[in-house]
DNA sequence: GAAGATAGATACAAGTCATAACGATTATAC
DNA sequence: GTATAATCGTTATGACTTGTATCTATCTTC
């Protein structure tokens, strides 16, 4: 009954059916880029989640764990190990704000900012060897369509 | 002492300074189709990796589970839970391959069809609605571009 | 036939992420 | 002005995903 549908003849087994999928396209991409910029960032001890907060704090002086953990779209649990982190290393400073005492201000230290400029340097360098194979206006157009995608998504949760 | 440079005068935090790194784009494109795909496919009893998983067996029939593993990017290990549940749903089929009594061929059962095809279908429509502000020439550039990033990091591992 | 390689499975560890709940503090309602 | 609700940072906890090491059974190679 076993007719000749099998694949037993040695025939390759691929993911091309997957392949038409955007979603698992933009997995596998997402994979390839999280192990390379993971391998980036280790060697100056930091992680995705360490360099970004790093980032935005960096553009925003002062502002709060909150208001950090909104703009990382993470769940503020998530951040006390972060924030914990940059501080023991001196890579950032909490301080009191008097006006309101339940919340930190958060800054980089002069030590954040040096290895927050080594860093993203290391992101910008693994960014332009990542993306060798595509043009300007590639990376442009792609960047665009993510955040049309990201939009449409955020916009009706 | 306080000078000018607070963020405390209402200042809005951004993520801003994240927007012109391309992963962090790819990433939350990524949690949103995650998110979205996740709702998706829920009703049906289907994770990513189940459902991923009945779409190339279904595409290759009588595959090993190595063959698989290779297939969807994952670990041997991480598969059988998935192979179980599919089994015990009764999904696929798995029969031992006189040739070879290691290796299971795995096929999809006409319930597993019948589910594979509703799923399909459920994908197809959360895609479409997940990228609707994107045209058809915008789609095939962002799956070329995401399949460049793709190789370029994976031909250097 | 012996040594090594492979398939599937088990156990385990690490990392990410969200939810619930709590004390301290601030804002709001009456 | 006091009581109630809401917010900040925090702790504890659990769900989920994924990788590594190891085991037995089987196949391959010499």
């Amino acid at each position: 009954m076993s007719g000749g549908e099998e694949t037993d003849t040695a025939k390759k087994v691929t993911d091309a059916a997957l392949r038409p999928f955007l979603g698992f396209n933009l997995r596998r991409a997402w994979n390839v880029i999280h192990a390379d910029l993971g391998a980036t960032l280790d060697p100056l001890g930091l992680r995705m989640i360490t360099f970004s907060a790093l980032v935005v704090i960096g553009d925003n002086p002062g502002l709060s764990q909150a208001q950090l953990a909104a703009a990382l779209a993470v769940e503020r649990p998530n951040l006390v190990a972060v924030t914990d982190e940059l501080t023991r290393r001196g890579l950032i400073s909490r301080e009191r704000v008097p006006s309101d005492r339940r919340t930190y201000a958060l800054r980089l230290t002069t030590a954040g900012a040096r290895l927050l400029a080594q860093a993203t340097e290391a992101v910008h360098a693994h960014e332009t060897s990542l993306y060798a194979g595509l043009t300007g206006d590639d990376r442009a157009q792609l960047l665009g369509a993510l955040a049309k995608i990201e939009a449409t998504g955020t916009g009706r949760s």
